[in-house]
DNA sequence: CGATCTTCATAACATAATGTTATGTTGCAG
DNA sequence: CTGCAACATAACATTATGTTATGAAGATCG
């Protein structure tokens, strides 16, 4: 037996009040038009909805039953008056982006913060997250964007992806390291000093495991874990700390001259960061903006970044040049 | 701006099929009345939802966006004619129960036969999980039932618990273990022995310590776990292993005559096996007939459960008594 | 226990919505 | 370029749904 999906919403609208009259002002209809709709519907039922001669009115089991799909169809209403108004405003209120600690500190809150100078009226809600709850979040809707590497392997299914820069990590130090001074680096070296490991579950800590095993070092000194990136910078520059970084990220932070790349090739990851959304979602506006606008801002940054990465001597003999 | 729900779910239909004529065959109304709900639904917004000009019909963005809360509507609309149409034959088609694993093989896979027997139109989802599981499956509407003990402390604001059987341990072992020969158990003795460790996360694993706690054994020699309550019982008559089941488990199990109960005293756990639900859920009476039946065999099943824990012999000098 | 008030149910009427068939228009495939 | 299928529109009939008016019934208070 169908039912009208309006006469389920305002289903829910009495049961949820109580009221028959309460429920029609809310819905913005007369009280008898509503009662005359809840009569009709039992009578094609064959079932009262509520109990009867019972005041304040309550609900019988399949009242109640039909009720609770009422309430989803009337939020799923709500809903959708809401995405109306929303695209009338040219915009959907909020972009929900998430992505890798590091780079939505190094980069992406920057870029927000350019993008809503253009565009005064969206707002963003910024997150953190590795691959898997990323994916997580695209995929259940909590979120939009979401900012993270992707391996050679694809996006999985449902998801687009726009790569926006390689992968490319460095071992960081702050730059009166007293490694920065020494003509060739072993194994020992890396060994004799302490070392800050990424955050759990992030890329990061794969790749340095990834280092360790490359060069041999089964075990490091850990000291310090689980910092942000403004606190490793910090950590940094008052020890002699190393930890592994990409290397943009140390580029975006250049200007504060305290820390330095340590001239060591590492193992490179095969990944690339990038913009993941899904596939078919229906475009928001306010999200192909923001996503738009961050893909051109490191189209602006590929070859600055190159270039940084080129100023760097890596690992050879003679004076160790400072970055510019 | 207030769209008809009917109106969304039949958006949504159309945004599926890709055609207007299938849709309406679908919805089961004529092809020029979903057309012109279509066009006076696009009047209204001022804006197309469907790329004009464009065959098959491919829709703009905020056609998406509203099909997307249309398919919502859809669905729940469809849900609530289920709802209806079991309603009518008296059942609502499927009972989703889950519970702690042990009890769940040992008793309840059996009590669900029964009931079934007696109900045949209705069917039984088991799963397995553990308190904070099944409360959040109960909560979201993912269970209609669970088995769990349950301590001193009461269900959780929402949740009603019927009690169905006291908590009770022992140590279970094969019939012809070694520790049953002797007249006196020291706490060598059972650290002598290879242990099965209960899954993780189950309120044995947890009685586990305390036993360990109060006989001042700090660790033991677990060599097998992850097991299923047959596992667990075939490893027990293949081995000299032992391990902490509860009593009523045991009992369930007392015909097959390989498995027995260690008469040693441990202690015992503030807690009681029951039936858990949602106080305020809509009653569903294929759930209720299944709380009821399972609920019944347990009151026929508590007294014999008691008598055999009575024949056990714990702890005592002479004979071992060998359960009947 | 009776009176009063509020909520629900029903009637009558007017308007809007929505179903149909018929038919013209348009896009796409061969 | 032609034919076919899908979509859009018109006309008509029926159903649904809005309103105000008013009676019935339940709950509360004195």
């Amino acid at each position: 037996m169908k039912i009208d999906e309006k006469h389920l919403a305002q289903l829910a609208a009495v049961v949820e009040t109580g009221s028959v009259t309460d429920a029609a002002r809310q819905l913005g209809l007369s009280q008898p038009a509503l009662s005359r709709t809840l009569s009709m519907l039992e009578k094609r039922l064959g079932e009262p909805l509520f109990q009867q001669g019972r005041r304040p009115l309550r609900p019988t089991t399949i009242g109640l039953q039909l009720a609770e799909h009422g309430r989803i169809i009337f939020e799923a209403s709500r809903k959708a008056s809401e995405t109306v108004r929303s695209y009338r405003a040219g915009s959907v209120g909020t972009v929900r982006i998430a992505g890798v600690p590091f780079f939505m500190d190094a980069f992406i809150s920057r870029m927000i913060g350019e993008f809503q100078v253009l565009q005064p009226d969206i707002r963003v809600d910024q997150s953190y997250g590795n691959l898997p709850e990323l994916e997580s979040g695209i995929a259940s809707n909590r979120l939009d964007l979401a900012i993270t590497p992707l391996g050679i392997v694809d996006a999985a299914r449902g998801f687009a992806f726009t790569p926006i820069l390689p992968g490319r990590n460095i071992v960081a130090c702050r730059t009166g390291h007293p490694l920065l001074r020494k003509r060739r680096l072993s194994t020992q070296d890396l060994i004799d000093y302490p070392w800050i490991a990424p955050l759990p579950g992030s890329p990061l800590l794969a790749d340095l495991h990834a280092i360790l095993l490359s060069i041999g070092m089964s075990e490091i000194n850990v000291r310090y874990s689980g910092g942000s990136l403004l606190s490793v910078f910090n950590y940094l520059e008052e020890t002699d700390a190393l930890t592994v970084l990409p290397h943009s990220v140390v580029f975006a932070h250049r200007k504060d001259r305290n820390v330095t790349v340590l001239p060591v090739e590492i193992p490179q990851p095969a990944r690339t960061l990038g913009i993941m959304r899904l596939s078919d979602a229906p475009r928001l506006p306010a999200a192909e903006g923001l996503a738009q606008h961050i893909a051109a801002r490191f189209d602006d940054l590929r070859q600055l970044i190159k270039r940084h990465e080129n100023s760097i001597v890596w690992g050879m003999s003679g004076d160790r040049t400072t970055p510019t």
